[in-house]
DNA sequence: ATGGTGGCTGCGCCA
């Protein structure tokens, strides 16, 4: 089973780059964050034609949105919590069953913060941190089991998830707070997928911003996409892989789709 | 130290 995951950053206008990635990579299950459409605009159409009739989202006008596309069956969760009361579509989650029984599988959009790394000063801040320990507590009371969570989660934890961990130290994103929080989360039951498949020691980045002249050249970038598995899936991880390639896409995404293979089949 | 770009919407907001 194939899976991917992509913050697209507007679904209706990268419609063609999803349309080329199924083709090269034909995952069976796909997440996205940031669609930037709202439900009743949402390119169902167009997303079946592509092989996709199974289809669970959850969007809003101009920002957020979540979808999870698939070419199996899939049934929705529909007891996740509404997070912070905004009902701002971060979240969805979906079961599909599998030959070794079944898998649940979250699709999150963490919030990204804002520029100051203050929740005195900027709400946007004290929000990322509230929906952190939100899920935290939702997920230490419903321990998670043969589960997956992917998405654009907006941390870069690590030493060499980002260019500089000196010249980041304060940036929101790579400040201690969100990086306890983002482990208290993982804790509750995850290990990091794609760095049981990449060394801690070595750099990984999944976004580059849009505000650089040649973002290959400069390479200042982030891993702010993640793939975490409850142990009881770490034995059918067979392969991550990140598509940086796509940055240089004509009109990309700032963020590139990352690929999880499982030896898992469909049932 | 600053400002840089992109997507929405409708010229300011969010990333």
């Amino acid at each position: 089973m194939r899976l991917m995951t992509w913050n697209i950053n507007s679904l209706r206008l990268r419609l063609p780059l999803l349309a080329r990635l199924i083709e090269e990579q034909s995952p069976d299950i796909i997440c996205l964050q940031e669609t930037k459409v709202p439900d009743p605009l949402f390119p169902a159409q167009a997303l079946r034609e592509l092989g996709y009739d199974h289809q669970h989202f959850m969007g809003m006008k101009g920002y957020n949105g979540v979808a999870i596309l698939s070419r199996h069956p899939i049934r929705a969760l529909d007891a996740v919590p509404d997070w912070c009361g905004k009902s701002d579509t971060r979240h969805i989650g979906i079961t599909v069953e599998t030959d070794r029984g079944t898998v649940t599988l979250h699709d999150f959009y963490v919030p990204a913060g804002g520029d100051i790394a203050d929740p005195a000063v900027n709400d946007k801040f004290a929000h990322k941190l509230a929906f952190l320990e939100e899920v935290t507590s939702w997920f230490r009371k419903n321990p998670p089991v043969r589960s997956i969570v992917v998405g654009d989660l907006n941390i870069a934890p690590l030493e060499h998830d980002v260019w500089s961990h000196k010249q980041l130290a304060d940036v929101v994103s790579h400040t201690l707070p969100e990086i306890e929080r983002l482990k208290a989360w993982s804790d509750t039951g995850f290990v990091d997928a794609m760095r049981l498949v990449v060394p801690p020691e070595q750099k990984l980045y999944t976004w580059w911003s849009y505000r650089n002249r040649d973002w290959k050249l400069s390479n200042r970038g982030r891993r702010l996409d993640h793939v975490w598995l409850t142990p009881d899936l770490r034995e059918h991880l067979q392969d991550v892989a990140v598509l940086k390639d796509v940055r240089d896409w004509s009109s990309p995404s700032d963020h590139v789709p990352v690929i999880v293979d499982l030896a898992l089949n469909p049932a």
